[in-house]
DNA sequence: CCGGATTGTGCCACTCAGTGGCATAAACCT
DNA sequence: AGGTTTATGCCACTGAGTGGCACAATCCGG
């Protein structure tokens, strides 16, 4: 429920929920690294729990599951966009073009720390763990789908009308190719960088639909 | 590896082939009974091995997962899918467009016997199930990833070119909201009915992309 | 600064998904 | 029929995830 890795409130939060945000922060980072340095699968949740000097009951009251962890720089960016997409009212311009901007800007809100760095960790891992892939898509999928009811709520849309579904699906498809382009990409993993990136992916859409191979000629090899 | 749920050839195959496809089929039919009477969680490995006189080290070697076995008919749609695009020259014409017809002739490919039955149960637990909603997402996700692989060899396009795996994408996009409308429609559960629901979410692609919500006038309620 | 109310944590035992190894039985092929 | 191949059954084991309860740390009113 809370931020988290959103170090915006170091103080000024009562020591308690301090302290559950500093739990919460040292089981990603071990996560992360440990699960880098020996394989998601390599490494038992009893051996995490022991490194941050946490009980596993403690790691299921932060966390739903192994996977959940790894994902959580994703999760904090989805929750800003859900937030920031609360605040506007997203009606008289095209809904795809809406949803870029909110989700740049949601980029752009996240922490300056590390971000970036443990958004790469978590890709590649679940570039590479098909738990953790499993997990980060019903994820998005479940976050587009409260996005899409919300919208339909607040603007009376046509429930028959598949259009605003599908253009969260094709804004969703852009944000997936350009985090996967950025996380293959040599070096210069910045946010910067993956901003950029998603804008690439947004205008290369409209031409998605239509795209055409070239008829091979004859002899290429 | 092997179809299974498509009843094909009953005979003509190996008896020892024919008994491990029986066994699929009834794997597939008392799982999807029982976890929908009873719930996927309220439903142990133990207890469907039990119905089906199996056992359990004998369901790993046919299925992945618990969750893999509650998606068969999914996966054998796709699996024919795949199938039918290795045998096309997709070049010449939009990819999307080619894409729509395989996906049509697969479908138009699953057997009659009970295919849109399995398949509506299955969404169905899908729908209630994060777990299986996780799974089918991967899975559709690896596939779909396969499919662009195996077009970037076949055409040897750009692979810096985003284009072909996002129109892939659009296209899964269409057919999940084909396939959740049709699971949540009034009766009518037919292949069919199906088939009309995925041409109709192909038909709202191109204005998905531009689609504006309108500016709602003053008093509406 | 101290009391009780509140809330987070640690520990323990438990269920169940998933795996490896090995013996056995069924189907295959002369 | 007899030897080979291949699927199945059984058993023990790891590890994720959960519920219950006691304990300790924080919070808050005096």
């Amino acid at each position: 429920m809370t931020p988290a890795a959103a170090p915006a409130a170091p103080s000024d939060l009562p020591l308690r929920e301090r302290k559950k945000l500093r739990t919460r922060r040292d089981l990603v980072d071990t996560a992360l690294r440990m699960f880098t340095e020996r394989g998601f699968d390599g490494t038992t949740l009893d051996e995490l729990c022991a490194a941050v000097e946490v009980s596993k009951r403690t790691f299921f009251r932060t966390f739903t599951s192994k996977e959940d962890v790894a994902m959580a720089p994703t999760q904090d960016l989805w929750q800003v966009f859900v937030e920031r997409l609360t605040d506007r009212d997203p009606a008289g311009r095209p809904l795809a073009a809406e949803l870029q901007d909110v989700l740049l800007e949601a980029l752009a809100a996240m922490p300056d720390d590390g971000w970036a760095e443990r958004t790469l960790l978590s890709r590649r891992l679940a570039a590479s763990t098909p738990s953790m892939d499993a997990h980060g898509l019903h994820f998005c999928n479940r976050t587009s789908a409260g996005i899409v009811a919300d919208l339909h709520r607040r603007l009376d849309l046509d429930p028959a009308d598949p259009r605003p579904r599908l253009a969260i699906d094709l804004v969703v498809a852009a944000w997936h190719h350009a985090l996967d382009s950025w996380t293959a990409q040599d070096g210069g993993h910045t946010r910067d960088a993956l901003a950029d990136r998603v804008r690439a992916a947004f205008a290369a859409l409209p031409g998605a639909l239509t795209f055409t191979a070239p008829a091979r000629v004859a002899a290429a090899d």
